[in-house]
DNA sequence: ATATTATAAGTGGTTGAACCACTGAACCAC
DNA sequence: GTGGTTCAGTGGTTCAACCACTTATAATAT
């Protein structure tokens, strides 16, 4: 969760509470095809009005989590067959903290698109956004807003929308997740190495290098998280 | 789109008219940063009630559009940083026909991650999912559904949430354009060959394989897009 | 008896008016 | 200046009622 020194400041509204608290009992009781009760039952059930339940459950079918019928009802849609990374990102949060399994799955598609990504930018970057790297590389933000910096201007110039728009999804995970990660001063060199090195395959339009680099520190924090996550249960096992 | 012979059935709800209408009129007049009126005067403009209004935000917010802020009011949100690929599918659908630009987005990004996909499913699929698999490709579904269907069990079999969401988007573009590419009855073919091949692979838990059949067809496939494309532009040129 | 057509009950969709809660700006007191 | 107060404008919530759609059932026609 994002770092707060003054503690959290719980101010959520009453449909949002609704909406987790939804997602929860659809998640943890229900399956595919079952039916929700109706609109004016849920209310009436959480004491809450009926336009206030209309909204979480608007969030809930945008999400993919439900189907509304009109005349019918609302409908358990199946998540695996309808949900979307929105739902994904829902479900990591309703936790507090990310499930390995899923923490895995990430890193596993972000080896292999990242570094594709990558390439494609070094040949259709343009001059103005170089100077934007050079910027990001020379400031003077803390190395996780400067890392999320340099990867959302990769995807933009990769000048692929789904690129962009799958990496907003890792990067709204990491802006929140990855403080941790950074915590490490070794882990802070290696990036700061990794922008350097990228920008400079960037102004070489060496698509291969920018490949190849991307990939390693890809694969280093790999290891670098698997590596606290063993140590992590050792120490409680 | 879906093919509908009987022409278009405007059915939608209110608030999904609203939520067409203000998704347009942001894409093409409005600049991130921007103030969007009151939910008082949108209601107002559009003469319905604000509570229609008000289901319409919700889920332009839930798309990563416009954040909406208690007090102050409504606001464009950068798509480039914040939109999903929820938003994207939205944009697609706002016309009746997906741009020649994002959909080489999407081939492109689909050969990269479905082949993988593939090779992982090859090692972590079932012996369930091997006969459901059988099943498919033995039934008489048509080639869209069953193609759809393959690569649904791909994904499930691949043990990746992220893979079988980011799929689920693909799935759902091709559901409406795909049929286009299946008139072709050489398409036809190819695909199912592709099936009988990947189940043999599967069979055989050989992902390497699995990942190379599954890369071939995919270039076949922009292959014969792309030719159908170039045909259009030079019948119209 | 069977098929067809009303009808009723239950559901989501929409409306209007009112009030609560938050934000920002202008103003006031110190 | 600094801090508090007030006020207008905004989103958040409530209430009560009605509209529109779906389904099952009862009434009717054949």
């Amino acid at each position: 969760m994002k770092k707060n020194t003054l503690g959290k400041i719980q101010k959520n509204t009453l449909h949002q509470q609704i909406v987790a608290l939804l997602a929860k009992r659809i998640i943890n009781q229900m399956q595919p095809g079952d039916k929700l009760p109706s609109e004016r039952d849920i209310a009436a059930l959480l004491d809450v009005n009926r336009a206030t339940v209309r909204e979480a459950l608007k969030k809930l079918e945008t999400l993919g989590f439900i189907e509304i019928r009109h005349g019918e009802g609302i409908f358990i849609k199946d998540y695996l067959t309808s949900g979307n990374l929105e739902l994904l990102k829902m479900m990591i949060y309703l936790n507090d903290t990310i499930p390995l399994s899923i923490l895995q799955n990430l890193l596993e598609i972000r080896r292999i698109i990242v570094p594709q990504m990558a390439a494609n930018a070094s040949e259709n970057i343009t001059r103005e956004e170089l100077q934007q790297f050079e910027a990001i590389v020379t400031g003077h933000d803390t190395i996780l807003e400067k890392d999320l910096a340099v990867h959302q201007l990769i995807a933009k110039a990769s000048r692929n929308l789904l690129y962009i728009f799958i990496l907003n999804f890792f990067n709204q995970i990491f802006r929140d997740f990855g403080y941790l990660y950074f915590e490490n001063p070794d882990n802070q060199k290696r990036s700061e190495i990794f922008h350097r090195e990228l920008l400079e395959a960037f102004k070489a339009k060496n698509s291969k290098k920018a490949y190849t680099i991307t990939r390693s520190v890809l694969e280093y924090t790999e290891k670098r998280i698997y590596a606290y996550y063993s140590q992590i249960y050792n120490n409680k096992g």
